[in-house]
DNA sequence: GTCTATACCTCGATAGAC
DNA sequence: GTCTATCGAGGTATAGAC
């Protein structure tokens, strides 16, 4: 009854990839459904067709957003030809994003700056990408870890929150300032996990 | 001709007085002129008389705020006893401050993830705080260089940026999951500097 | 028979008039 | 201090194109 694409061209998916930059650029309360219907080239009554509010619209961009960023992250963290390399992926990648995207921040995060209710389905929506962040970045810890007898004193549980906590403020730092020496310092702080 | 205050009381105090937790809690456009003026007690003219827009009574309420919390902020710095102490209190502070707040995150940056536009007095103002905030820890840094030999080759740029990211990360790992192990670790973490 | 185009309704919010 | 004009946005309904 909701999920099934229709026939032609798949309109479900041109709405979402119109409500893609425009939920990122501007917000959510920001995005109207016009805009996304002028984006998207669809009609009004598709949009409703497809998405009974604006609200899961808006769960749905997020969850296809969240599909295509962790597997992007996870591509390059692949690529990585040592464990060290695939250890510093995170950081190095969601650094080369903020520049790329012009320091507009999380859109994950920004979403849940805008909407205060904890309860609501964005916030935990957007909260499943966080916690997908944190699984790469603890796969990388726990594999660098493993990966020589000089890691292994490593606290896994407290890098990983660190690593966590210095990536937030990256992106938080880039946000505020529209500066590029978070990112420096980011990726520097979390080298010295390296040995 | 705007920051006369009134004679009765101080119409205009207590109208950013009433939009404080409203703008805090509710975010800017979730927040209505009407729920501030049921807030405050006064009548829709007053406020119109004293803010033209409600973006200018976000500025304003956003500069009260700013002098507010960074007052809080210094005192608690001074109030400690070395400068080991000192140094470590901004991100103990605003730990319990998050704890207190139930997590809703920090004001000001909120405000300028609902603001996208860079250029926007609202943000503007919000990075005020910030700026506020990093020359407190800058402050620390340098004392705590200065304490004691030890602590000479400590590299104070580096070290404050750092810092300022893991404060960073704490609030925005606290806003995500609403749990206290950012604080805990983001104290460490800062403690970690300290010889 | 599914997508498009457009016109419409309702509500709530800012702002200003009385 | 109440009352209202206005506007924009979410959501629906009706009619037409391929």
């Amino acid at each position: 009854m909701n999920t099934k694409t229709k026939s032609k061209g798949g309109a479900r998916d041109r709405i979402i990839q119109g409500a893609f930059d425009l939920f990122y650029e501007q917000g959510y309360q920001n995005t109207t459904i016009d805009q996304i219907i002028e984006r998207s080239g669809v009609s009004r009554p598709t949009v409703y067709s497809h998405f009974s509010t604006k609200e899961e619209l808006c769960v749905a961009y997020l969850q296809s957003r969240r599909q295509r960023d962790i597997g992007a992250l996870k591509d390059s963290v692949r690529k990585q030809k040592s464990a060290e390399e695939r250890f510093m992926e995170p950081v190095r990648f969601i650094g080369k994003t903020i520049l790329v995207t012009n320091y507009r921040g999380c859109g994950y995060f920004n979403m849940i700056s805008e909407v205060p209710d904890p309860a609501n389905p964005i916030v935990k929506t957007a909260r499943g990408f966080v916690d997908a962040l944190r699984e790469v970045i603890r796969d990388g810890v726990l594999e660098l870890k493993a990966s020589d007898v000089k890691y292994k004193k490593l606290d896994a549980e407290g890098t990983a929150e660190a690593y966590y906590l210095i990536v937030g403020g990256m992106i938080m730092g880039c946000q505020e300032y529209r500066e590029r020496w978070p990112i420096d310092r980011a990726i520097k702080e979390v080298e010295r996990f390296i040995l």
